[in-house]
DNA sequence: GTCGGCATGTAAGCTGTTACATGATTGA
DNA sequence: TCAATCATGTAACAGCTTACATGCCGAC
């Protein structure tokens, strides 16, 4: 389980609320870990109640109250003890490999809409992370040295969407053939 | 949940026990989907209380007697309907890009380490689909024609794998300039 | 004789999802 | 006025992991 450990790495950066947690998830850090503000909010119940955070409750006039949660140094001595741990590998569990493999069942248009859609999510994936890559080839190398490791994380999202794009080139270009296939048998009769 | 839905499709090529398929997630189709047999075998004992799947009892002389399971009509039935459905893009829960990440924390040595031994693990996967590919490429031009979809999900696994691969000489050299510039540090002193 | 492969399960616990719940403010 | 954003939670359930459990056969 390491929900635990990645809010540990955001708020090591800087203080947050559970909602600015979730945000962060939903947006930038999406590549690398997700969560549900549900499970975010329990664990940072969890995390206070084990000490690893502080909890500052913040009045706001226009807003609705917040709780900004820290890192505690024995939330870092937690952090710094899992970073030493070797992680396992990640296992993946693809819904959209197994449609293709089955595919021979299916009705090709709809592989083919299905892929397409998926296509379209992963484009606009890609393009959100080179625009905030684009952000940080613009700091200034100072800043850009002080961020490479986050930078790194971003390359591996930048990197895992290009392939996917290019596997994606593969398999449409094997459906149009198919249904090229299944027009010309249609015309032979 | 599509743990059910990939039981479905392995048996829709061919009748298998639980013990074959948890080799199967294993081995070929482990980058694609994983399961332990635990979960694999309370899932065949749903899928045949629900009728999707028939069983039989095989008695074996040298080995355990196993269940051979086969689809069933309204089993083949029920994977062409979750076929049409739309599959949500899968989001991934990466324990080492949160430690990388976070890097700045751990010691500088232990990063490589662990880059060192995924990049193992990596290789070695990378390995075996080549060497499947290699086993599909072989195969007369009829044959590859009927698995054409199957090699299609082998094509994500490999072009997957080398692009983590890629990713990770571009983690590896800035890690090792690092360790460089660490050591100028020290040699200043 | 012990280790690995074959073969199947139960039970407890943890992780993650879905559904339900509330309520203020701001912009179209 | 309707939707979106901010902000936090509870409860039930589904999915997955870990621990425990058994037993035969063949090879080294």
């Amino acid at each position: 389980m390491s929900l635990r450990h990645a809010i540990l790495t955001l708020l090591e950066t800087e203080p947050a609320s559970g909602y600015d947690i979730v945000k962060h998830f939903k947006q930038s850090l999406g590549y690398f870990w997700n969560a549900k503000h549900q499970q975010v909010y329990q664990e940072l119940r969890r995390l206070s109640d084990e000490g690893w955070l502080l909890c500052v409750e913040q009045a706001q006039s226009d807003k609705p109250d917040k709780k900004v949660y820290s890192i505690s140094p024995s939330g870092r001595a937690e952090l710094k003890r899992w970073l030493a741990e070797p992680a396992a590998p990640n296992t993946l569990n693809d819904a959209l490999l197994v449609k293709l493999y089955a595919g021979a069942l299916a009705e090709p248009a709809e592989l083919r809409v299905e892929m397409a859609r998926h296509r379209a999510i992963h484009q606009d994936t890609l393009d959100s992370l080179q625009d905030i890559e684009q952000q940080y080839l613009e700091l200034d190398p100072a800043e850009q040295a002080r961020q490479r490791l986050p930078y790194l994380t971003l390359r591996r999202g930048i990197l895992g969407e290009r392939a996917w794009l290019a596997w994606a080139d593969e398999v449409e270009a094997e459906l149009a053939a198919r249904a090229e296939q299944l027009n010309a048998e249609a015309f032979d009769k």
